[in-house]
RNA sequence: GGGCAGUUACCAAAGUGGACAAAUGGGACUGACUGUAAAUCAGUUGCGAAAGCUUCGAAGGUUCGAAUCCUCCACUGCCCA
């Protein structure tokens, strides 16, 4: 059901908030209240079912989808099992190599499975491009490619950087964007979401669409929220991620950890707070009378609270004061059965805290590693000798670096 | 089809017969500082306790000795057809 007319604030909030483009901004908005024909809007996520360990990055387009759906419009997701099958032409890309069709099942079970703690699923529709791929035949793919020139390719960023810099482009890298714009009309979308990287792949299912006779779908972009390092994009392969499913203490430290300048971005994309109230924020910490860090527990809170519940994300913060403020033990730390006195640099790689004997004796060497021979309440020593032996000494916490703990069991 | 250039560690990029486990930068890691950060400073960053061993696209070869020279193969880019 479509929603009795939505305030102009709500739709201020969806087409503003987090959002890097909107296309056609004046027909989205009238579309948004009066539906396709009174009908709710199909809006189109395309979903590349070769990642399964999603993370936050990707819950800012889930949550421009909820958004969506609260006026009443229609999600529409398609799995992009055709695509995956064909892998990655230049076998360049990890993420991108050739899936079966099992591959494909699990991996897409999976991404719904997290996909539908955000959006509600009785407003989705779930479809599979071999729904429409499966009967296309080398005519219907080559006149695909004629609706595009080599220049309109060229126009993609980074088609057009790697074009100059010499890097290869393979021929059937620009069957992809005309695979997914086909989806499009496949799926008469109304609207199509995704980040700003995906902005061409979009226009180019907003070029075809009245080729077949249908309406240009809007488009809507999202900015994609920096990784773990501030400045790159989130993703799995720069290993700068926070996944949707991290336990709350987890997230609520990677959260913490986050540059200073990225804070406003993360709360945007991620959290529900009024944008007057974060332009307060901004002027209180310019001002100094409000201290970032504060701001960053705010934030770490309500994402936290997104993703699990306000119980888990306030246990997130105690635990982080705990660990990194006061410069406590963490509570949670993690047994090592230690079954006779065991040379340390053994003992690291055994624990899997570090990759092989060198780097145990360089963590040593550096005064990286200390031990607590009472547990938590005791004084601690620092280990600098690699041919130290650890004793067997129930419940002597081990720290290794700045963040692995280990508590020995007898 | 022809010509030219290239392939070095996580990435980028020096090295062009010995002093090369390989400069430098980025990244990562550790310590100091801090707000948890950032910035800054110091250190580490193939494996091995060490002797030593394995690494410079692959395989062979020349040489006392090769990332460096030769042969061949693979891959990539550019130019000409």
């Amino acid at each position: 059901m479509l929603k009795q007319s939505p305030t102009k604030k709500e739709i201020d909030h969806l087409l503003t908030r987090g959002v890097s483009l909107v296309e056609k901004e004046a027909d989205l908005r009238r579309l948004l209240v009066e539906g396709n024909k009174g009908e709710p809007l199909r809006v189109k996520l395309g979903v590349d079912p070769t990642h399964y360990d999603l993370t936050i990055g990707h819950a800012v387009l889930f949550r421009k989808l909820r958004q969506f759906q609260r006026m009443g419009h229609k999600t529409v997701v398609v799995i992009g099992d055709w695509t995956a099958r064909l892998g990655d032409p230049s076998g360049r890309m990890e993420a991108r190599k050739v899936l079966t069709a099992e591959q494909v099942k699990s991996n897409a079970a999976t991404y719904l499975d997290q996909f539908f703690r955000i959006v509600d699923k009785d407003q989705t529709e779930v479809r599979y491009q071999t729904e429409w791929f499966d009967t296309f035949n080398l005519g219907d793919a080559i006149k695909l490619l004629g609706f595009k020139t080599v220049a309109q390719m060229l126009e993609r960023d980074d088609f057009s950087k790697r074009y100059k810099s010499g890097i290869e482009i393979s021929l059937s890298e620009f069957m992809y964007p005309l695979l997914q714009g086909y989806d499009s009309v496949a799926l008469r979308s109304d609207v199509e979401i995704g980040g700003t990287d995906q902005t061409f792949n979009l226009l180019v299912g907003r070029d075809l669409q009245p080729i077949f006779g249908q309406t240009a779908q809007q488009i809507l972009t999202m900015n994609l929220i920096v990784g773990l390092d501030g400045v790159k994009k989130m993703g799995k392969s720069l290993d700068n991620y926070i996944a949707m499913g991290a336990p709350a203490k987890d997230m609520f430290g990677k959260l913490m950890s986050l540059p200073d300048q990225t804070m406003r971005s993360y709360f945007e994309a991620l959290t529900e707070i009024d944008t007057e109230e974060l332009d307060e924020f901004d002027r209180k910490m310019t001002e100094g009378s409000l201290n970032p860090r504060d701001v960053k527990l705010r934030m770490a809170r309500e994402i936290v609270t997104e993703f699990h519940n306000l119980a888990a994300a306030e246990e997130g913060q105690e635990a982080f004061i705990r660990q990194f403020s006061e410069r406590k033990l963490p509570t949670d730390i993690p047994d090592f059965q230690l079954g006779s006195a065991k040379n340390v640099v053994d003992l690291i790689v055994e624990a899997g805290l570090a990759a092989s004997n060198n780097k145990a004796r360089e963590l040593i060497k550096q005064g990286g590693v200390a031990l607590f021979p009472e547990g938590a309440s005791g004084n601690s020593e620092r280990i600098t000798d690699p041919n130290y032996t650890v004793d067997v000494i129930d419940g002597a916490i081990l720290k290794v670096g700045k963040r692995n703990y280990l508590r020995i069991k007898a």
